[in-house]
DNA sequence: GTGAAAGCGCTAACAC
DNA sequence: GTGTTAGCGCTTTCAC
């Protein structure tokens, strides 16, 4: 009944068995318990002679031995894995996001387990069920189409969840400060524009692109406010909230060139999808029309280093987001509504080339 | 001994306990064995009476029961996971792969793990053997530096295990086919070549970047190929490996460029990193030089859309890739020399600029 | 110094 | 039709 491995490590051809603290504990003439406290390293404290331990350590490594954690987390309770949904790798944003989750949870002794949910409801279900299932300690929930029910699930089996950029009231939250970051990218505009020349709003800058959502009107918020601190509110444009969709901003922007005759002095973008319409507009003006114009985008992607005009963008520190993540995760706060907002820093395309695409 | 549960579901305010079988099964006075088998939806097979079965799936749902899976892998020796490692989320490439991977292991009922390297040995070697703890059952290896020692471990562990775009002998294979793909992008830039101009080479299509590694050299092969197959051997430019860096590659253009008077009439670029080095080389020219040159990337990214001059590009197909590395594990191929090869796509970057990044 | 035993949550064989 | 039992691989308490 207990001829389970025919040779030694796993010399048989077929689906090997994986070899277990048994086969070790056989293998030294010594006990499971021996084993496992050897392996755990627990072996000063409970009194192992330095002889079994090293036969012990000696045999392991021989047999290439691996725990099985999925058994040692049913006994202690405690998988060692930690989830994070996020809505898709293709994306620069989430693509970071997964990196720094990835480097925090490994610096936590985590196994990261990241998946995507294609921005589907049914899917993020789904897949928070499962990661549920498979024991996760901690969740965490960024771009998701609706988060509350999931904290729910969450929380129901005892979960921490923190949400990513994505302010609510079941779950705490971190997020990027958008007011600040419009602030920072709106001053930095003013700060680099050209001379009055124009009429009519050629001279001013103008706020292209999203939707009536939270995280714009704080963007408008901060817009404003640059201008309000500079003393130059004659310099504010018109805000154009006409979606986030490339052909919405690209046709708003082609608009604006007719009306003024010429592009604004500055132009803020108000996201990357927003900017691809922006830019294709751009594409069918004369080369000229981007001279001494200020072009800003509320988002980073390093490709844009590569237009044929400056840009300042406003990257999300995603590090910084995933550091106060896992805090909150071990500072427990009762409250699910805390909120903790993350600075995001201005990037100037002359530097942003170095971090594009690797391949 | 056994009111480890304080109220009904999880009233508790504390760190809550998940509800277990055995819950549901003292709720509805069954035995854990009737509720495992009334989830397991084998209700049906085993006799269980309907009645029963009703009452233990209310109850289930109810509690927002959820299975353990680690008890349940360990129970059947079966995890339900699969495990991908990639190098990095912030690459088209990989992001897209790590996309497929999901949703093909999801089409399986597998949980999919995909954990990055940073193509860091040491960090390949750890993510692996976390992946095996976790009892992943099946294994794909994407960008690692060093496949063998991983493909090794695996095998070792019983482990089925998958190289994406690694040719080795230690593991069966996927990759894209990198001679009819460079065949294709040389035809498809032969094709829309201008007529004859300029002279000493300015009417050639030149090969630039990428180091003497297999890929390379399959690609400078179809490269040949296509100039043989049109019987224009006359166009074919030189192939300069000056590596993958774009520094290294803007310097070999800008010298080509002083060296012919002008941009050759065509430029098949060996990768997105090689390209980004020719495209800044680029920005420093006048305006008009890229009139009537054919540009072409064995690789895509979205964004080259935005760039002020057409490119094609060649997209590597990660769909089908991942499917035939499915398709290998289900088949167990016994020769580990396995090699499945996936031709890549032509993109136009006028049709590219709908798959940008998303925000 | 070391081992025996119990139990984490689950499923499959078999008993009744 | 349903319950009992054993055991997946591991850790920990306690006895020796």
């Amino acid at each position: 009944m207990d001829q389970r491995k025919t040779s030694t490590a796993n010399g048989g051809n077929g689906r090997a068995r994986k070899t277990t603290i048994y086969d070790l504990a056989r293998a030294v003439d010594a006990s499971p318990a021996t084993v496992s406290m050897v392996l755990n390293d627990k072996w000063r404290a409970n009194r192992i002679s330095p002889d079994t331990a090293a036969r012990i350590l000696a045999a392991a490594q021989k047999a290439d031995y691996s725990v099985n954690r999925s058994a040692r987390g049913l006994r202690l309770a405690r998988s060692g894995l930690a989830g994070m949904v996020i809505p898709q790798y293709q994306n620069r944003f989430f693509a970071e996001m997964s990196e720094a989750f990835e480097a925090e949870a490994r610096q936590r002794g985590l196994c990261p387990i990241v998946v995507s949910s294609q921005r589907d409801p049914g899917t993020e279900l789904e897949v928070v069920e499962t990661l549920l299932a498979h024991q996760v300690e901690s969740l965490f929930l960024a771009g998701v189409q609706n988060p509350a029910p999931l904290n729910t699930l969450a929380h129901g089996a005892g979960v921490r969840c923190i949400n990513i950029d994505l302010p609510g009231s079941s779950a705490p939250s971190v997020v990027t400060d958008n007011r600040g970051g419009a602030r920072m990218l709106a001053a930095r505009l003013l700060d680099g524009l050209a001379p009055t020349t124009g009429a009519g709003g050629a001279d001013q800058v103008f706020f292209i692109g999203g939707v009536d959502d939270d995280a714009t009107q704080e963007r408008i918020i901060g817009f404003r406010e640059a201008f309000a601190d500079a003393g130059r509110e004659e310099r504010m444009g018109r805000i154009e909230i006409c979606g986030y969709l490339p052909d919405e901003t690209e046709r708003c922007a082609a608009v604006l060139y007719r009306e003024l005759g010429q592009l604004p002095a500055g132009v803020f973008v108000n996201s990357i999808t927003a900017f691809e319409g922006v830019v294709r507009s751009f594409q069918a003006l004369p080369a000229a029309s981007l001279r001494d114009r200020a072009i800003g985008c509320f988002d980073w992607n390093p490709f844009a280093s590569f237009l044929p005009f400056p840009v300042v963008m406003v990257a999300q520190d995603t590090s910084q987001m995933m550091a106060e993540a896992f805090g909150l995760i071990d500072h427990a706060p009762e409250d699910n509504a805390v909120l903790v907002s993350v600075a995001p820093r201005l990037v100037e395309t002359a530097t942003a080339a170095r971090g594009a695409d690797q391949s």
